[in-house]
DNA sequence: AAGGGTCCGGGACAGTTGACCTGATGAGCG
DNA sequence: CGCTCATCAGGTCAACTGTCCCGGACCCTT
């Protein structure tokens, strides 16, 4: 094994970590099975991690922070705000089709944040950030464009995150990718509506 | 212990799994710990079921239809469809706040199903009947008080199914019930917007 | 070149879990 | 009164998991 650095064997370790999850579940990832993915021995991951929890916690923030910057690059102002919106949320859509097991995987991770004592609010946090994420977006493009909304912002963004998470999972689960241009379409007319020009 | 019929004593582990799992999380949930909450011996867990993994399709097919009648109750056609429509909300609402570990447990289990090879159809089941579910209430609904849609009913039963879960597990998540005033009533709003009496 | 901190490897350990078994006891039904 | 079904306590077993220890290799500094 080629000798790196503490900090950089972390990361390596979580990257791996997040392969793993993704690919056998939250539950099935043990230790040994994220070392062998790093390609590291078991010491390895004990000499850079305290515990496997210390693992956990670095890989919930590392793909939270991960999350907000898909979503964040998705949005890129255009013409219209009907089409922004709706540009927006394919590139979103796009992204998840692509690595679905990687989405899978944030929602498995909040819940073991959530059970885990003492790791609630990474869950939280994971979900805050969610909210200030969509706030800046709509503050941002208010800025752009220049519209009035009809209601106050953090509860538009608080709406928005939840109907994008609880879609997100819906697709996961289902699948059926013919279904939803339809209903991209009803939520982007509501986005819409919910503002005046 | 009162002696009982398997069949009867399965319906009680499956509810003592049902609470055992929502109170410790599914992850941490043994046979041990099922038999206990259910007051009997290891020996009769395995004696009215052949596995755990049977148990949990016992107590997914449950909980699912548990849930499905849960929303069912909520949903009472009143004077106009806006009432009808945030009084449903709010029932619906009223049990989650009641019982939060309880729909908590339904996401746990569902992602318990998709990573459980052989398990992935119950979890396909369980939204499926969520979108039956809302599908059946819109169509019970647009007889009783007679109303055209402006999207097909399976999308719209469908985004109102991902939408309540995305809620849901926002609010499970982050709490802070002040916050969802404005947001039922946006959603109530949309809702009745789609629908033209 | 020598030393010491950093990194890596193999192996061992203790605890937990699901599954299974045995043998015995009781309760209720035909 | 049978006999079957249900229950129980207790223990075994193999597999797995997180953690830890010890020895050695590497690399930079002095």
């Amino acid at each position: 094994m080629a000798r790196m650095p503490s900090a950089e064997r972390r990361r390596q370790l979580t990257e791996a970590a997040i392969r793993a999850m993704a690919r056998d579940g939250v539950a099935r990832t043990t230790t040994r099975s994220i070392a062998a993915e790093a390609g590291v021995s078991l010491s390895v991951f004990h000499y850079c991690f305290d515990s496997k929890q210390e693992l956990v916690e670095s890989v919930i923030t590392t793909i939270t922070d991960h999350y907000v910057g898909i979503v964040k690059e998705a949005l890129k102002p255009r013409a219209s705000l009907e089409e922004t919106v709706r540009a927006g949320f394919q590139a979103y859509w796009d992204h998840v089709r692509a690595h679905p097991d990687e989405h899978m995987l944030t929602y498995e991770l909040t819940q073991y944040a959530l059970r885990q004592p003492g790791f609630e609010h990474l869950a939280r946090r994971q979900y805050e950030l969610y909210g200030e994420l969509y706030t800046d977006i709509i503050e941002q493009l208010s800025k752009t464009m220049g519209f009035q909304l009809a209601i106050p912002v953090p509860a538009l963004a608080r709406y928005l995150a939840a109907m994008t998470d609880g879609l997100t999972l819906n697709y996961l689960v289902l699948g059926d990718e013919d279904a939803w241009t339809d209903i991209l379409d009803t939520v982007t007319a509501h986005i819409a509506g919910l503002v005046s020009a």
